[in-house]
DNA sequence: ACCTGAACACCGTTCAAGT
DNA sequence: ACCTGAACACCGTTCAAGT
């Protein structure tokens, strides 16, 4: 009598994440997920403990995917120009993936597992060890970390009211980084 | 044939704000918010127009505070020192409401409106044109209010899982931004 | 072992009917 | 002019009944 799976878990996040990354996360519902992998809502639940994990395993994907982006931008050996590369491979993933990158910090989802945030992070710590020295690099990278996700953040969400050249603004920033944490006459930590 | 009205906009959204600042913006429902000021749900939107707008009118209560905080903290006179004062304000606020300071940066609420949002930033502004100069200021206080939203929305999320000192990488943060912003010898905008 | 319809407790919102 | 109950179209989730 036993039925045979109609589904499997990774076409459910597939198609969650389909869903997140056209209309955001707010459009993703049991129903519209189940419609998208031919089955009835109730059925979801023997893939996913709920709707929470299903949003955390699409986070995952996506702290993956960034962690990927970032790995590849960040490999010249020159620790100022890795952390340039890895300022604009941020910022261009959360623009090509506008919907789906909030995910990664927004405070209604849990964000995604250890694993794959530290998956993330690793290009980023391994450039601020270089750049800062090992005594300084997790205060870079926390740094450098919170300032781009900050300004990433508001630019999707139109913060940026007061003119000015937002382009600009980045790229002072990005180059006040790049002298400002690896230049070690700066206060000490 | 006129009723009277049995409760008022501001009180509806003190009702509000309470809610969020309690439970946060998940809990806020026209329900609860109802049942607060003493009046059926439909009630409500006699006066506002829909949830969306009570979010909004939350959001510009929390600016209108965090920008009193900021202009009481930034006072000093010597930049460096109202730029650390900013920043521990900043945080201090968020720490004081990390419920409802979400709203401020949230991609899920519209976030406060244009004059709210300009209140909040007028101290932030101020100090950075005494610090890095008039040309600077704007391109120095996206760096600093990117940077510390950043860092708060992430310490908020429990986000800093690798060990070290949170403590130490906000001052290390905030030592840099103070010497790093008012330096013109580095890179030009 | 998995899928399903039905049901439950919620949402936001609209609207005709009351006063 | 405002308040209300009833209703509508949604949610997430549970569960007994089917195969």
């Amino acid at each position: 009598m036993p039925a045979p799976p109609r589904t499997t878990t990774t076409a459910v996040v597939e198609a969650a994440r389909a869903i997140v990354e056209r209309e955001g996360l707010e459009a993703l519902t049991m129903q519209r997920v189940a419609d998208q992998v031919g089955v009835r809502a109730p059925s979801l639940y023997k893939r996913v403990r709920d709707r929470a994990a299903l949003v955390r395993l699409v986070a995952d994907q996506v702290a993956l995917e960034l962690g990927e982006r970032l790995d590849r931008a960040a490999g010249s050996g020159d620790p100022q120009a890795d952390l340039r590369a890895l300022a604009s491979g941020f910022r261009e993933f959360a623009r090509a993936h506008p919907k789906s990158y909030p995910l990664l910090f927004d405070p209604r989802s849990t964000g995604p597992s250890p694993e794959a945030r530290d998956r993330a992070v690793a290009a980023v710590l391994r450039v601020c060890a270089d750049l800062a020295g090992p005594d300084d690099a997790l205060h870079a990278a926390r740094m450098l970390t919170a300032w781009a996700s900050g300004f990433v953040s508001m630019e999707l969400a139109g913060a940026f009211q007061l003119g000015g050249d937002v382009e600009q603004a980045w790229g002072y920033a990005v180059e006040r980084l790049a002298s400002g944490l690896g230049d070690s006459s700066r206060p000490a930590s």
